[in-house]
RNA sequence: GCCGGGAUGGCGGAAUUGGUAGACGCGGCGGACUCAAAAUCCGUUGGUGGCGACACCGUGUGGGUUCAAGUCCCUCUCCCGGCACCA
């Protein structure tokens, strides 16, 4: 063993075993952190600031990897900020209210309140446990009135301006959740929670006007360069502009008008029938008088959005009697019901023209209806529209006055028209609805209004806020209890004074989590919803999270950030300024599958996974009964298929450096990672070994400064390959988050480090350059250990307050590169040439090389290319 | 169907602007230490041939551009993600 004498905490010490005890190692240095507030973050104007926000945890109970991996990346950023002298802010919080509450209440007898604040108290200590350089002063938890009372405060102001508004309208209802859902909140007909098919419901409810932010928020993704193209793109997809006419046909026999919406006016002569949602007002009145049709509207009623309707998504329609006349040419045309029309887009009627368009093609075959074309690609091809429509942009036919215009032009020519007869109007739709927010559901904010019957509804006063939510409610399973419950909806009215009743709806747990990270700036604000501060902070400059929350939750952030703005809380567009989706974590799934009976999962950490002598692998056993199991590929960490990794017993048995390195060196953030026990331990051995080459070289005593301009050949190369590796970690932690290369340069850099032999003073001089350069470049990564070595290294403060390495670039310089020589492309041979060798000095050599010239073997040469500093492509 | 991303050794991955394919790690193989095992250390590890120097093949498929292609262009196959009667 090497004894070893180093500084810790202002006094000497001498260390004689020098194993590596994370646990010891990790306790120190946490405390340390504690003690010294180091994560506290100040405002301090002039100073460069940097937001980093990893997306916050709801408390479901304990971390699961995917926590540990977001929390890690942001704490790697975090660190290597604070290290270039930023001003770095790093807050945590709690996504607390939300449906889970609920149904661990119902299944275990205890309020939701108690169970989220203890969730809370068990996911912060394994939070601390992991070492996050976290500014726990600014904790804030969604579901306490401190909080949620600026909700209230704000939908009344957003309410007050016209932005919160109320309607009945027809809403998507989860059964298993007896609550609405959000348009955002339907995935492939289903709750995105629940996973139930929803149906459809008739339901006064609260809504946000996000339609009116829809062009802003669309056109600022242009405007977003630090977000993932991906993400940018399902943000516009889901927005969905169209731009198009709506044009009005007159009904026959009737002062009606019916209005319809197309991106594709150039096809307008080719329209041959039109076609109206189930609930249009057309098809409701036609219904009056038909039986039949009375009873088609209801099956399509009833069809809603199950997954059933959607896969066989058949075509069904049926004549409502009604016709139309076309603007243009006086054509009568037959209006039709048409289960595929939805009344939620445009004006809920279509013209239809099916010789252009596939899906009313579709429907004309099927109901016989004529098919007229008036669209030829410009190519003069002729477009088979017996096996289906032709669909892309041509040159208008059979279209009167517009015949040989192009979509653009024909658009243009047919608008100017339209609008000239008051018969159309240039129009641009959007796919995006207005944000319902009501939600049936206890544990949430409540909606801060009153029903009075002498004044109807009536906003609670400012002075009376927060509304609070009773915390000690047990839900059953039937609605809201909070409907259930006199003393809180009996109330008097704030206006009159007599009795009325409170809303006891409250709000979709999408809207907490909307703008906490405006919030972390100023948690401590009791007077308003936010001060200057936040001024300081935002907007966030790094955001992490999932991608799972590429559209819903952070759609609702742009929003809600304008609508602040807009009533002048906070002057900012735009909240995230870079975005990084990290990628899910994965696992190996073993199971067996009996005869009969289901199939049992068995978790990686009790199968023994056995390969053949080349290393591939051939069978997996059960570590409890030595029997095989199948090895059914690698997935998701689920509970379902048992193969989840505790993080509390990686950091016992590891260590959370180990943890947190094994996480960042496995896979790039953006990546999917695999989870790998061999792949942990080496973390493990890669740290037990940066460990004791800090020791053993420490056990020496602190050398001298390097004696630059006394460097031999051996100690400048080192020093090189030091300066290279700080270049390349530097590019690779701070700008490209490519944190798995950054840590590969530093193992090459350690490794050759142990190759260095040690000869001199001078020598050691160097190696404690380097060493402490690994030191510092790791401790982002791997704090605790790291804070331990610095000190080994004989520094007395603390690595957690000292600034990155900077290179230098007089290291870097090299009396000699090497050169490699191709011929023909294929790599010959390597030759080694002064760094301010000429170009044809470096041809000579080249020609000259051995194997080169054997290649070459007389046959002329017809030219060489040479590629300065690195290769040397000889022709021949 | 539309949009986006991807396919590289036994495995995770690297190659950043077209310039040495396989960095780093895992796994495997061989060896040292040990009574033995674990741990640790050293060597080796894309395939084929050769004692070797070396040669040939090799980044999903087929073609193209180039002195040079994992990287650029076209074709096809497969995988992952999102959207999907959006008029």
């Amino acid at each position: 063993m090497y004894p070893c004498e180093f500084v810790f905490a202002g006094e000497r010490r001498v260390v004689t075993d020098i194993a590596y005890h994370p646990a010891q190692v990790e306790a120190e240095a946490q405390q340390y952190w504690e003690e010294h507030q180091s994560f506290r973050a100040t405002e301090e104007p002039g100073r460069a600031k940097f937001y980093c926000l990893s997306m916050f945890p709801y408390p479901s109970g304990r971390l699961h990897m995917g926590h540990v991996r977001n929390y890690t990346i942001g704490d790697v950023i975090s660190r290597y900020q604070r290290m270039r002298g930023m001003n770095v802010l790093q807050p945590m919080g709690w996504d607390a209210f939300g449906l889970p509450a609920e149904n661990a209440a119902m299944a275990n007898g205890v309020p939701p309140a108690k169970w989220t604040y203890d969730n809370i108290a068990y996911m912060r200590r394994q939070l601390r446990s992991l070492g996050f350089a976290i500014d726990w002063s600014r904790e804030l938890a969604t579901c306490s009135p401190e909080y949620y009372r600026w909700n209230q405060w704000l939908f009344l102001a957003m309410r007050e301006k016209g932005i919160a508004y109320k309607t009945t309208g027809s809403v998507n209802w989860d059964p298993v959740d007896q609550t609405v859902l959000a348009n955002e909140q339907v995935i492939d007909g289903r709750g995105w929670r629940t996973g139930a098919g929803g149906e459809k419901r008739e339901i006064p409810m609260y809504y946000l006007r996000i339609t009116d932010y829809a062009p802003e928020l669309l056109a600022a993704l242009g405007e977003l360069p630090g977000w993932p193209e991906r993400v940018r793109t399902m943000q516009a997809n889901w927005i969905g502009r169209s731009e198009g006419l709506e044009i009005d046909f007159p009904v026959e026999d009737s002062a009606e008008r019916l209005r319809i919406f197309t991106t594709r006016p150039d096809t307008l002569y080719g329209v041959t029938y039109m076609a109206i949602a189930p609930e249009h007002p057309l098809a409701l009145v036609a219904a009056r008088s038909n039986l039949e049709l009375r009873v088609f509207l209801d099956e399509c009623r009833h069809q809603g959005v199950t997954e059933a309707a959607l896969e066989t998504a058949e075509k069904r329609g049926m004549p409502t009697g009604f016709h139309a006349i076309h603007p243009l040419t006086g054509r009568r045309v037959p209006i039709w019901v048409a289960n595929f029309v939805l009344m939620s887009y445009g004006t809920g009627a279509v013209m239809s023209v099916p010789a252009h368009d596939q899906r009313d093609w579709e429907f004309a075959r099927r109901f016989g209806l004529p098919i007229h074309e008036v669209i030829r690609p410009r190519d003069g091809a002729l477009p088979d529209l017996d096996t289906g429509a032709f669909t892309d942009y041509g040159m208008c036919i059979n279209s009167g006055p517009f015949d040989g215009l192009d979509f653009a032009a024909a658009f243009a020519a047919i608008a100017t028209h339209l609008e000239g007869l008051s018969a159309g109007r240039r129009r641009t739709n959007w796919r995006l609805r207005d944000w319902g927010i009501s939600r049936q559901r206890y544990w949430g904010c409540p909606i801060p209004l009153v029903h009075c019957d002498h004044c109807g509804e009536v906003p609670v006063p400012e002075d009376q806020l927060p509304v609070l939510l009773p915390e000690n409610l047990l839900p059953d399973g039937s609605g809201s209890p909070l409907a259930k419950l006199r003393s809180f909806y009996d109330c008097e009215c704030p206006q009159c004074g007599k009795p009325a009743r409170r809303e006891t709806d409250t709000m979709d747990t999408f809207v907490d989590s909307s703008w906490y990270f405006l919030r972390y700036a100023c948690a401590d604000q009791h007077q308003r919803m936010l001060d200057e501060r936040a001024a300081y902070w935002l907007p966030v400059d790094q955001y992490i999270g999932g991608i799972e929350h590429a559209i819903l939750h952070l759609l609702y952030s742009r929003f809600w950030t304008r609508v602040m703005r807009d009533l002048g809380l906070v002057r900012l567009d735009e909240p995230f300024r870079n975005l990084l989706t990290q990628g899910m974590v994965l696992n190996d799934i073993f199971c067996r599958r009996p005869a009969s009976g289901r199939i049992e999962y068995f978790n990686p950490a009790d199968v023994r996974v056995e390969n053949d002598e080349k290393g591939r692998r051939v069978s997996a056993v059960l570590l409890g009964d030595g029997l095989p199991v199948e090895s059914v590929g690698i997935g998701t960490m689920s509970k379902s298929r048992n193969n989840g990794v505790d993080p509390n017993r990686l950091v016992e048995e590891y260590g959370a450096d180990t943890a947190r390195l094994f996480i960042m060196f496995a896979a790039p953030p953006e990546q999917s990672l695999e989870w790998s026990d061999e792949g942990v331990q080496g973390a493990f051995r890669f740290l037990r070994r940066l460990w004791r080459a800090v020791h053993q070289h420490a056990a020496g005593g602190v050398p001298g400064e390097v004696a630059v301009d006394a460097l031999d050949s051996r100690q400048a190369a080192l020093r090189r390959a030091l300066h290279q590796a700080i270049v390349k970690v530097t590019d690779d932690v701070g700008r490209r988050y490519t944190f798995n290369t950054a840590i590969a340069a530093v193992m090459e850099l350690l490794n050759e480090i142990g190759r260095f032999e040690i000869q001199a003073d001078a020598d050691r001089a160097v190696v404690q350059e380097a060493l402490e350069s690994v030191v510092l470049m790791l401790s982002p990564i791997v704090p605790h250990i790291c804070h331990r070595l610095w000190h080994v290294l004989g520094h007395a403060r603390a690595v957690v307050d000292e600034r990155w390495p900077e290179v230098d670039q007089t290291a870097l310089a090299s009396d000699s590169v090497e050169i490699v020589v191709q011929v023909n492309g294929k790599v010959r041979g390597r030759i080694s040439v002064p760094a301010a060798a000429r170009e044809d000095e470096v041809k000579a050599a080249a020609l000259a090389e051995e194997n080169v010239n054997r290649h070459v073997a007389g046959k002329p040469v017809r030219r060489v290319i040479v590629v300065p500093g690195k290769l040397v492509n000889v022709v021949v």
